[in-house]
DNA sequence: ACTATCATAGCTGTATACACCATACCAGTA
DNA sequence: TACTGGTATGGTGTATACAGCTATGATAGT
C-alpha cells in the first residue's frame, strides 16, 4: 500500500512528539524504506523536511538524528511562543465562524474523558486539533508558519511533561478549551491569543519546575 | 569543479533576491545539474529547501516557479518584521564585541559610495552584511531563524523599490548604518532593533507608495 | 470557425546501483 | 597495557535510468 509523501512526513513528525523517536535516537532511511514500501528517495525528501522543520539532524555516514534541545534552547522557544501568542489577535485576525466554535465541543468531551481516564496519545491528539483550531484564526500567514514550527519543536519536551503530571495536565487542557471556546463565541481573537499566552505560560512553568533550576518569572 | 551545496543554495537564493530569476519564471533542475556539473539529485535537494523557505514553489511535470506574492502576503510579511525587530532587544541580546561593530565601518564606506555612484548590486550586498550582522546580535536562534526567512521572503520586492528609487533608497542605508553603528557601541541592542523596526518601516511605506493604494498608517 | 480530443515533448518523481564517509573492531607495536 | 593504524561494515550522498505527470499543439468533428 503506498501513501503519499504528506502523509509519510505527518507519521514521522507525530512519532518524534510521541517521544517513539526519543531525541538522540538513529532513524536509518533503509528501514523507513523497507516499512512505508518505497524507495529512499522520497524518505530522503521528507527526512530533509523534518531537518528543516527542526526535528532531526542529517549526519553523513551515521544517519538521521532526532534533535535533542537544551533547557536554554527550549527556553528560547517558549520565550518567543508567548510572543507569538500575543500577536495572534493583532494580526489580521480572521473572525470566528460557527463552524470553527463547533469543532470545540467534541474536543471538550474528550478533553473531560481524558481527565477522567488518562491516556496520554488521546490528550495529544486533542491538543494537536487545538493548536490547529487557533491556528485558523490567524489571519497573517507567517506568524502561522511560525506558530505551527515553534509548537511542533517544542513538542517532544512538552510530552515528558504530560507523563509526569497527567492529572493536572489534562485538567488545565479542558480548562484552556473552555476558556478559548467562550472568547471564539465573543469573537475576540485577541482574547484568544492571550489565553494561548497564558497556557504556553502555565506550560512553560511546568517544564522550568521538572527539568530547570527554580521557576523565575520569565518574559 | 564541483562546489559544495550550500554555495549552490546562496546562489540560486541570491539570483532570485536579486531578479535574475524574476517571480512566474521557470527553474528547470535539468539546467541547473549541467551548470554547477552536478546531478539532479541534490539540485532537487537545494530546490527543495528554497521551498521550504518559500522562495519557490515546486509543480510536478512543469518545473520550479519562482514565488510571486500579492501585496496582501507582502504587507503580512512586513507587519510580522516590524514585530520582530521590536523583539530583536527583548529577547535575551548578545551584547555587541568590538569586532561586530568594526565591520560596520566599511559598510559605511562602501554605502557612502553607492550614494555617489549608485549600483544596486552592490547596495544589495551591504544591506546583505548589515542584516546578518544585526542577526549576531540576536542570542534568541528562533527569533534569528525567523529574522532570516522573512528578510529573503521580501528582499526580491524590495529590490524593486530599489530600482525605482535608487537615490532615497541609498540614502537611507547609510543614515541606517549610522543610526545602528552608534547604538551599537553604546551596546544598546534594543536600540538597534528599534532603529531597524523604523528602517523596516520606512521600506514598508515605500513599497505602499509604489505598488499599494494609499500609504495609510500601519501596525 | 470553433471546440474537443489525443499525441507528444519535456519536465518532475521514483527506483536503484554505486561512491563516499563514519564508526567499531582488531592486530600490531612501543 | 595503552595506543596506533588498517580494515570491515553499514550508513548517507550522488548519478542515472525510467515511470508518470503536465502543458502544448495538431487534428478531427461539429
Amino acid at each position: 500500500m503506498r501513501i503519499e509523501l504528506d502523509h509519510i512526513h505527518e507519521i514521522l513528525r507525530d512519532r518524534i512528539c510521541l517521544l517513539e523517536y526519543r531525541p538522540g535516537a538513529i532513524i536509518r532511511e533503509g528501514e523507513l524504506a523497507l516499512e512505508f514500501d518505497i524507495s529512499r528517495t522520497p524518505i530522503r525528501e521528507v527526512l530533509q523536511r523534518l531537518e528543516n522543520a527542526g526535528l532531526v539532524e542529517i549526519r553523513n555516514g551515521v544517519g538521521t538524528i532526532v534533535s535533542e534541545r537544551t533547557l536554554v534552547e527550549i527556553k528560547q522557544i517558549y520565550q518567543i511562543r508567548l510572543r507569538l501568542a500575543a500577536l495572534i489577535g493583532d494580526m489580521t485576525p480572521n473572525t470566528c465562524r460557527p463552524e470553527d466554535i463547533a469543532t470545540f465541543e467534541p474536543l471538550l468531551e474528550r478533553a473531560h474523558a481524558v481527565v477522567k481516564n488518562f491516556d496520554a496519545r488521546e490528550y495529544w491528539h486533542i491538543d494537536h486539533e487545538v493548536h490547529f483550531a487557533i491556528g485558523r484564526l490567524i489571519g497573517n500567514a507567517p506568524l502561522n508558519e511560525m506558530w505551527d514550527r515553534y509548537y511542533f519543536q517544542i513538542a517532544s519536551f512538552w510530552y515528558q511533561v504530560i507523563e509526569a503530571e497527567p492529572l493536572d495536565v489534562s485538567r488545565s487542557l479542558v480548562r484552556e478549551l473552555e476558556d478559548v471556546r467562550e472568547a471564539m463565541i465573543r469573537n475576540d481573537v485577541s482574547a484568544v491569543g492571550y489565553i494561548e499566552r497564558n497556557y504556553i505560560s502555565y506550560g512553560f512553568d511546568r517544564v522550568l519546575a521538572i527539568f530547570g533550576e527554580r521557576p523565575d518569572r520569565h518574559c
